[in-house]
DNA sequence: GGCGCACGTTGCGAAATCACAAACAGAAGG
DNA sequence: CCTTCTGTTTGTGATTTCGCAACGTGCGCC
């Protein structure tokens, strides 16, 4: 790989606990990759090749049902690994990852996963955390759907997303990369209008301020409440 | 532990490729534990301090959410592991683990599991396979909840049920379980009332034949086509 | 600087699903 | 054999959410 910003990579959670010249060992091997913006990390079904780290940008997740319908599954920000079918025993990339901005990653053959994991044990057992950090976000996601309307679904999405990605701004927490209307409802299950009247009755509450491609929470701390369901209507 | 059918054990997926010595390590520092119909295996938010591989019977794995409402997330059959939070690093139950039927378990102090997957790298890595194939099942669960309505949803969940634990019966396939309506409806994110009259809708098309506490499915191809939404209407 | 287009908003009727309520049925236990 | 309890069925009206359609609007390209 070429020349990148090691300080960078050494604060990743991910590398944690590795010795330096595992580390060193560990980067050599891998393949630093540019993605433009609305690039394919992978594709849903491909053969699942290579494993990736987000160094920098953001990666949607996605999932696309046999009639063509899409479901984002999640937003990746630096630092996470994704496409790590290999890892757990898939051939094939269950989901499509697309950059929502241009992005860097870094790629390695899906091939060596198992003699990295023995090899490195930290970089193993960390990416496994990661996993279980991931399978636990999925099933409280599958909680959601089961026993929240839409509203508060919706809301809960914007939180999260404010805490994986939020910046402060002069106005509140900003998510910080283009999200439109429909990306919305595919992270929640509706429709691109139902959002959009939640969004514009939210504003009118002084709860999110929104433009095209683009919302910042104004007082997370009521949105919360409404996500919890213990806020008094309107 | 005590006495236990090595056959049994030795056919499972999650021990495959362990060298009999090895295997015998592994078993020897398990304890076997019996657990009574509506028993616990674990409780959510308790301190995670074993991990479990169930022998026999099965167990239903259920989220609670802070206002009271449950979710079943998985049904849990012989031959998987369950309760594996400090594999993936977390130290409390994400979820509780309810015998449906009376059951055997064979459970490892969880502190064990480093060890465990450093010196028996086969069983770690069919776990971490085992845990692959979950989170690919709980994406596509999400995914569900997000695209199909209600009907379609019961539809899969049925034929899930089938696959994992269906048995052959003189009219179709029996779930081979004690599983009422509201149960269905944990599963699915609807009421037990939804359900209630989905499966008489069903019954009288002929697809399944339902009872108090039990459901079999008589058409499982037809079934199918309605949960693929592929059937025609009425 | 104007035009086209992708994204967003909004109104309205339709459909799915829930919520509440009442009645029923079969199993278990005394 | 009767009683009780749990699980189930079913009706009705209320809500939520969708689907469609029309209309805005700001961004970026030519």
């Amino acid at each position: 790989m070429g020349r990148l910003d090691r300080s960078l990579i050494n604060s990743l959670p991910l590398f944690a606990g590795i010795a330096p010249a595992d580390l060193d060992k560990i980067l050599e091997s891998a393949t630093s990759r540019r993605i433009a913006k609305d690039g394919f990390v992978f594709e849903q079904g491909g053969e699942a090749t290579s494993f990736f780290v987000l160094l920098d940008g953001r990666v949607r997740v996605v999932k696309t049902t046999p009639d063509g319908q899409q479901v984002i599954v999640r937003y990746i920000v630096p630092g996470e690994v994704l496409g790590i079918a290999q890892a757990l025993g898939r051939n094939t990339y269950p989901a499509s990852a697309i950059a929502v901005v241009d992005c860097v990653v870094l790629a390695w053959p899906g091939r060596q996963w198992p003699e990295f994991a023995a090899a490195f044990p930290s970089f193993g057992t960390n990416t496994y955390k990661m996993i279980g950090q991931r399978l636990d976000d999925v099933q409280t996601q599958v909680v959601e759907m089961a026993t929240e309307q839409v509203e508060r679904r919706v809301a809960h999405a914007l939180l999260r997303l404010t805490q994986q990605t939020g910046k402060k701004s002069s106005e509140g927490i900003l998510i910080d990369f283009p999200i439109s209307r429909q990306d919305i409802a595919e992270m929640t299950g509706t429709t691109l209008h139902t959002v959009s009247r939640l969004l514009t009755a939210w504003e009118q509450k002084g709860l999110v301020k929104s433009a095209r491609q683009q919302v910042t929470i104004v007082a997370p701390h009521r949105l919360l409440l409404l996500a919890e369901g213990r806020l008094d209507k309107d």
